[in-house]
RNA sequence: GUCCCUAUCGUCUAGAGGCCUAGGACACCGGGUUUUCAUCCCGGCAACAGGGGUUCGAAUCCCCUUGGGGAUGCCA
């Protein structure tokens, strides 16, 4: 049968990036076994679900290259779907309508199949017991049982479970003597009727368990006992989540539902609404969450966390994604540096760690550079080009140059924001580093060679790489400075920066003139501005 | 509080009882190349959370503890 994915985010913002890997996750799921990646937009909060977060979103997913298949299903056009559903539900007593709210309008509730010998996902795993503490009183309803059990200080622990959850359940009071049997009372309690007790000391019944095998986690259960009944249409007639999720991926056919994990104690109560919507339920796969460095859920504070950010920084679309694939996921050997097609070839399931996974910006930057580096010259100028044009300075850069720049600068970028430090090679205002200068410039030798090596470029007309070479190591020589010990000041002088690339093309690209004139406008600054402190 | 999930270098991970003296990558540290810085190359540091079992043998299976996360909504 064909597996069909779908990635159903809600557009209330910006991407978030744990968002996106749950996106690449189900893509590379679909792609690996040739089944259909779904998208569906669930915009049915209306309030803060809007057009410009949805725009976003796609153009999110379109830059990471996460296409999808048919046509976007649109929660909010299924609306009388999801209503349909809840009515239907209710015509087979499998819904009830709720408790009021203050307009005297009621909620739809699904009540946990109180018959639940012919649902697979469901069995029974033999009596349990409560102690119930004494001085709180057990309530019986068409909503469930509210009761108290007794914590290890003694005191009540305010407790509620869905009547299917409580099964054969008898309350027993001090003397031991059962003073009520639901088993014998279900069809009144269901009809409304309901129950009030005090002095019940125990509550005894057959716990029963809903449960899955999760493509990731393995084997999953949850008492029905921990479970409530649950509100799926609210008292101003909106659809919830769950009935809506479920809903609309039986409509879309999904087979295989992967998402964060964030969802497995949803996923106990998925299963029932469709098997009482008569539909079997899907495949499961549970994601870990990513976290931050802290080791903490992504938060506002924390930055970093939309996929909006990343490409902002000058993140690479198809190294942050190979990055975010590897989050949680490996192929089983040392590869890290993967093509999408082999990211798809290799992507499985079953090999999806089920611990939360750290984001190392760290590894993410190195993994950029390394796609970076390997990027066609002409395609990182065009890249990078987009990036300079923020760039105040760069307004009106001449291209060739910027070419030439680019050409030498491409194997020491790691980020496209980094240009921002190709400055020195386009304008005379330099943003020194200071320290380093007057580290450089405290020597007196090094001022003088300085002097005389401005002098020689403001007069030479061989302006060469091998010119450059030579004549600084003259000018060492010529001050006794060790070999290699004049190129640091130098480039101080020229660029303002301790590093960079090759000196000799770095003043090339410069010119002679330039580089004179920044050397003579250099030395000025630290005798007028920085020699006193260098002294002090 | 209760329930569920989870635990290998600082981080991402490999690991399916013997291939483990625990492998790779990032970061970090050292060396080489570069007459400087970076790239690049080579090397190093660094982990099975703790305690009990099971077994001839445990990172791997079981239990407990501890740490982390999630859930417990008329949010999604």
């Amino acid at each position: 049968m064909e597996k069909r994915v779908r990635f159903a985010p809600s557009p209330t913002g910006q991407v978030h990036i744990g968002n996106i890997r749950t996106a690449i996750f189900n893509w590379l799921f679909a792609r690996h076994c040739g089944g259909k990646f779904l998208l569906r937009i669930e915009d049915t909060d209306l309030e803060r679900s809007t057009q410009a977060a949805i725009d976003a979103l796609l153009e999110c997913m379109n830059w990471l290259g996460l296409d999808y298949d048919e046509k976007i299903v649109y929660q909010s056009a299924m609306r009388s779907a999801h209503i349909k559903a809840a009515e239907k539900l209710i015509a087979e007593g499998k819904a009830y309508y709720g408790r009021p709210d203050d307009n005297g309008r009621q909620p739809v509730l699904f009540r946990i199949p109180w018959n639940c010998e012919n649902i697979p996902s469901v069995r029974n795993v033999g009596g349990a017991e409560f102690d119930l503490h004494p001085e709180a009183s057990v309530e019986i309803s068409n909503g469930g049982v509210d009761f108290a059990t007794v914590s290890k200080k003694g005191s009540p622990v305010q407790t509620s479970a869905c009547l299917a959850g409580l099964y054969n359940m008898k309350l027993i009071d001090v003397s031991g003597k059962v003073i009520f049997e639901l088993e014998k009372q279900s069809s009144g309690v269901f009809e409304g009727k309901s129950f009030s007790f005090s002095g019940c000391s125990k509550i005894a019944f057959t716990r029963r368990e809903v449960f899955f095998r999760d493509l990731i986690k393995g084997g999953l259960s949850k008492p029905v006992d921990g479970m409530k009944d649950l509100v799926i249409v609210r008292s101003d007639g909106s659809p919830v989540f769950h009935l809506a999720n479920v809903c609309d991926d039986i409509e879309q056919n999904i087979t295989h539902i992967v998402r964060g994990d964030d969802h497995v104690e949803n996923t106990y109560r998925h299963i029932l609404l469709y098997h009482a919507l008569g539909v079997n339920p899907p495949e499961y796969a549970h994601l870990p969450m990513i976290v931050n460095s802290a080791g903490k859920p992504y938060s506002k504070r924390d930055g970093d966390a939309f996929v909006g950010d990343f490409r902002e920084k000058g993140y690479l679309a198809g190294a942050l994604f190979n990055y975010l694939a590897l989050l949680g996921w490996s192929p089983g050997d040392d590869r890290e540096k993967m093509t999408n097609s082999e990211l798809i070839e290799a992507f499985t399931l079953e090999r999806v760690k089920s611990a939360p996974a750290q984001l190392d910006l760290n590894k993410l930057l190195n993994l950029n550079g390394m796609y970076l580096a390997e990027m066609p010259l002409n395609e990182f100028i065009t890249a990078i080009t987009a990036f300079v044009q923020r760039l105040p300075w760069a307004v009106s850069i001449d291209s060739e140059r910027f070419k030439q720049v680019a050409a030498l600068m491409q194997s020491r970028t790691k980020l496209f924001t980094q240009v921002d430090a190709w400055k020195y090679f386009f304008s005379d205002d330099l943003d020194y580093d200071v320290k380093n200068l007057v580290k450089q410039l405290k020597k007196p030798e090094n001022c003088a060679a300085l002097e005389k090596l401005a002098t020689e470029f403001s007069h030479t007309t061989e302006f060469s790489g091998e010119y450059i070479m030579s004549a600084i190591t003259a000018t060492e020589e010529t001050f006794e400075i060790a070999h290699g010990k004049l190129l640091q000041p130098l480039r101080l002088a020229v660029t303002g920066l301790p590093g960079g690339a090759e000196l000799d093309q770095t003043l090339l690209l410069i010119g002679a003139k330039n580089c004179a004139g920044r050397i003579k406008k250099t030395l000025e600054y630290y005798r007028t501005e920085l020699a006193e402190q260098a002294g002090a």
